[in-house]
DNA sequence: ATACATCTACCTACTACTAGATAGATACAT
DNA sequence: ATGTATCTATCTAGTAGTAGGTAGATGTAT
């Protein structure tokens, strides 16, 4: 069996005589394994030990990717803010209805892939248990979004921050709802109703 | 010092020679320091020690009162239902703005009061990781919440369930943004925004 | 005498985290 | 080409501390 890395924190391509698997690096997998576990469970209810036993490893490897929780948890905020940031990419002020369509589109693809929420939906809600400098990236991701929203709003728009708050906060309480309720619906209708009043 | 039970679980006065004094019975103090605890950091984050040791007692006596977490996290979250529910009253068809800002003042308050989001919105973001009856206790809440505002809603409305789940979501949603961005007007902003759009 | 509430003292399982070792790959100077 | 050193990723085996939970003794009020 050979590993062909393919570029570094991404991959190896594993070739064995039966496959040619793409499979992830070990850090890749903590952070999925990771961010999965707490957009279900939530940050405290993650152990290093059930992440290793996922994966088959143990945990004292984990700790040589990530020497703190801390460490690990802040990796999976920054790539999961990277990740929605490159989603919804720049801001197009010159159509307001599709940039707020697509930044619907993306939370609630983000819900709906695995019936999940939003990694910083369930952090902001746990945000005063967490350490600082994760509760600090939950809220710049929050100020991302509603900054993102606000650029992407015409220029003679009243209240752009005001709206693009209130947009965040829908959004936001929808998944919450949805996930409680186990009906994912609420977040699709949200989505709607949001496009649907921002259309006139 | 004569400690008198003035009704089951609620307090005792307590009379010594210098003070006479309402004090809660253990009971409820557990309870108190209990959903406290939850709203701030979670279920998951709060422990019998923890609490114990805030009141000066031992674990064990936390368990004589509450025999499993379990039984500790549904009276938190029955308590706080039946709460909220003689809070808002009964729903008044007849006048629905006034229904309205009642409901969202009540929401406000529970943020308020001190600087901690509503029980049932952290145990909703946490309920994929909950004992199964206290996460369907808080999407009961949550239905209960809708129920109540649809039924305030003149008769005439379109769209009344919609319409309730749509305000249970902003809501929601707001108290959490609050939270995670430190900024408590965005939850008097939300409500404020509530109540005048259903004003037409 | 009984029921209640609390305590002491413990258990087992799990937490984050660490030290030290090792096998295999890589880099580089001679 | 070979030997030396370094790096990477993992392991075993542990630390101290905390989790929820229990059995049984002790005090106390009626």
């Amino acid at each position: 069996m050979y590993a062909l890395a393919l570029a570094p924190g991404q991959a190896y391509l594993l070739i064995d005589r039966k496959n040619v698997r793409l499979m992830p690096d070990t850090r890749t997998q903590i952070l999925d394994l990771a961010e999965n576990a707490i957009r279900l469970r939530g940050y405290h209810a993650v152990s290093f030990r059930d992440l290793a036993d996922e994966m088959g490893i143990k945990s004292a490897s984990i700790h040589y990717h990530f020497r703190h929780k801390e460490d690990l948890g802040l990796a999976v905020v920054d790539r999961y803010a990277d990740r929605i940031a490159t989603q919804v990419g720049a801001p197009d002020a010159q159509d307001w209805p599709r940039s707020l369509a697509l930044f619907c589109q993306v939370y609630r693809d983000a819900l709906r892939k695995n019936q999940l929420q939003c990694l910083c939906g369930m952090l902001a809600a746990e945000s005063a248990g967490l350490p600082d400098k994760v509760a600090t990236r939950v809220s710049e991701f929050f100020r991302g979004n509603i900054a993102w929203l606000t650029a992407a709003m015409p220029p003679d728009m009243p209240d752009k921050p005001g709206l693009a708050l209130r947009i965040q906060c829908q959004l936001q309480g929808a998944m919450t709802v949805a996930v409680s309720l186990k009906d994912l619906s609420v977040m699709d209708r949200a989505a709607q109703q949001i496009c649907a009043s921002a259309a006139d």
